[in-house]
RNA sequence: GCACCCGUAGCUCAAUGGACAGAGCGCCUGACUUCGAAUCAGUAGGUUGUGGGUUCGAAUCCCGCCGGGUGCGCCA
């Protein structure tokens, strides 16, 4: 946010190196914040230049060195304009911002930008960000919220960063697993219709039974495989009952993401790519790339050898079973060029796909790279890590471990009502219902997305509605209390005018925070990483409570109290940004 | 066997290669006639799994080892 400062500092800095026969150090000056908590301003250090200095021939103490250096140019830079000293500390040159001032820019920024404080200039980039992948006929777990929420949150973050997004998802609605459901719906349910509410919960529980009637019933995949070649010959009862059945869980997971507040761009099917997935295979072989073993075996890409690898790296893909059925590799082999066809600017193609299948990613890029698909390098799987049950337990639907994602969304929202009762129990019904939504989704969402990517997320009850402490309600009670203060407050907002007294410790720290939210999104959009984006979030309603705490608005004298306000309705603005990016609502009271 | 990921406070997790490794939860002690206590203040808690290496400087980068997890020619 204030570039135009540091750079007249580094134009200073090079100058004074020169004269000392002393090179800026490769890769420029380094930044970064001053660490001393309530004190506000930026640093470099140098250590790299003593160290240059001492290799290339001299020797010496480089510590001593470094603080030599600090020192003089400390002294050659005087207080340069827009700071209020500076000083050489242990090889650091650290200097110090003059707060009144710069809070008034940092504050006038964020109030006047609004939802828009924090976006990045458009970067004339186009990105494609799939992800949710959801297979119809199944039901949803908490295992796919992680990806929703991961995918969701990222693509409205590199949207704020400046990126052209779009988001994609990739429906699972046809295979074997699809064919299996609707082989059992035709011998136990035929006519059934679909019930009113938790249709994918209510999907799932028929297909586990088709699941278990299959083990018990010796011609099931016989009629399977039937129902497979009837499917695929066009047969009407099949491909109209198979669109049938889909249409429910496609109506279902709609209902799931409204309620999560997601939305796609554009869908491609799985059944979309059958055909052209298997002409694909065909042309493959044809030009020597993979391997025809049908019918003993299946048609392969062995990797490694058409590499010339001596170790094994990327091993053999399978591309097609040896009963001529298509399988994931042959889809997703024509949807990643397809992707290209239907969005010839696309800089990067990324899949937000759990970590497990990392090998089939690097498998069918490169298996493109060497079919001279030029465009396959834009592509990148994004892999994170699953969520388990405590004791590091996978959730199986075999077992009845797994967490029903209608479920819980029912529970969390209900924790959230009752925490509700007990805190605010003057709240209308109306609003208690809204409110039971934001904060009880909100706390669902958060833990997913609040830590990296290759961090396994362990799931308990207990700490899933516990709404104290670092999640998504902290964040948004401290937007609620900065709102109530603003409604009391009344009117509008004081007009924007610099401190005339010593801003206190709090107040600066709060504001190098709302300062910092930029430059956060940046780095979140660059390192795809949700989490820098619900840490910074947290921070900053941690130094919004410490500021409420000690330094009252409301009743402070008419200039302590105009900035304030504006300080509270900065803050409130860049609170509610952050839950926006993370696809959180920030309410107006809880 | 090969590949990838993880190991930081009792637990869950942070920490652009930089200054004393930080939060929350839990334990204990306090704060609501004072802008909303879903909050805050305070106490205690660490040889960053381990051994080397690179570097002025390593939780962070490289190598070995230990422990845990995941994937590996017809699941997605």
């Amino acid at each position: 946010m204030f570039d135009t400062e540091r750079l007249a500092i580094e134009t200073e800095l090079t100058a004074f190196l020169l004269e000392l026969g002393l090179a800026v150090p490769a890769g420029g000056f380094k930044w970064s914040q001053l660490p001393y908590a309530g004190e506000w301003g930026i640093a470099t250090s140098f250590f790299q230049i003593a160290a240059d200095e001492a290799r290339a021939g001299k020797g010496g103490n480089v510590a001593q060195r470094a603080q030599e250096l600090a020192r003089a140019a400390a002294a050659r830079l005087g207080t340069p304009t827009g700071f209020a000293r500076i000083e050489a500390v242990k090889g650091y040159l650290n200097l110090y911002y003059i707060t009144a001032a710069y809070g008034q820019r940092v504050v006038d920024t964020a109030i006047e930008d609004g939802a828009a404080f924090g976006r990045g200039p458009a970067r004339g980039q186009r990105i494609m960000v799939e992800f949710s992948q959801p297979n119809t006929h199944k039901a949803l777990h908490v295992g796919h919220l992680r990806n929703m929420m991961l995918g969701a949150a990222l693509a409205n973050i590199l949207e704020f960063a400046g990126w052209d997004v779009i988001r994609a998802n990739y429906i699972g609605d046809f295979g074997k697993d699809v064919l299996k459901w609707v082989w059992n719906y035709r011998k136990h349910h035929a006519g059934e219709a679909r019930p009113a509410e938790q249709v994918t919960h209510w999907m799932g529980d028929l297909y586990a039974e088709a699941t278990a009637n299959l083990e018990n019933d010796p011609d099931g995949n016989k009629e399977i495989e039937a129902l497979f070649h009837r499917w695929e010959a066009g047969d009407e009862e099949i491909v109209n009952l198979w669109r049938e059945t889909r249409q429910w869980s496609l109506d279902g997971f709609n209902e799931v993401y409204s309620q999560l507040g997601i939305h796609f761009d554009r869908i491609y099917f799985e059944s979309d790519f059958e055909q052209s997935g298997k002409e694909y295979v065909a042309e493959l072989i044809h030009r020597g790339l993979a391997q025809d073993e049908r019918p003993a075996g299946p048609v392969i890409v062995k990797l490694d050898e058409l590499l010339g690898n001596e170790k094994e790296e990327y091993r053999v893909l399978v591309i097609l079973r040896s009963d001529n059925t298509a399988l994931y590799a042959t889809w997703d082999l024509v949807l990643a060029q397809q992707k290209f066809k239907d969005y010839p600017d696309l800089d990067v193609s990324l899949y937000v796909v759990d970590v497990r299948q990392s090998q089939h990613f690097k498998q069918v890029f490169k298996t493109l790279e060497l079919a001279g698909i030029a465009e396959i390098k834009k592509a990148a799987h994004l892999p994170y890590e699953i969520v388990n049950l405590p004791g590091n337990i996978t959730m199986s639907s075999r077992d009845g471990t797994v967490v029903l994602l209608e479920f819980f969304i029912n529970e969390a929202v209900n924790r959230a009502r009752q925490v509700s009762l007990e805190s605010n129990p003057e709240l209308d019904e109306q609003t208690r219902a809204e409110v039971a939504w934001a904060v009880g989704l909100g706390a669902i969402k958060f833990p997913l997305i609040a830590r990296d990517n290759t961090k396994i997320a362990t799931f308990d009850w207990e700490s899933a509605l516990d709404f104290n402490g670092q999640g998504a309600p902290y964040i948004q009670y401290a937007h609620v209390r900065a709102n109530s203060i603003l409604r009391k407050a009344g009117g509008d907002l004081p007009a924007s005018a610099m401190p005339t007294y010593t801003l206190d410790p709090k107040e600066v720290a709060l504001i190098e925070l709302l300062a910092a939210f930029p430059q956060v999104v940046q780095r979140a959009a660059s390192e795809y990483r949700t989490l820098l984006i619900t840490t910074h979030a947290l921070e900053l309603a941690g130094a919004f409570n410490d500021f409420y705490n000690a330094c009252p608005a409301l009743t402070a004298e008419p200039p302590v109290r105009a900035f304030r306000l504006r300080l509270i309705a900065a803050a409130k603005q860049t609170l509610a940004n952050s839950l926006a990016l993370l696809g959180i609502q920030a309410p107006a009271v809880m």
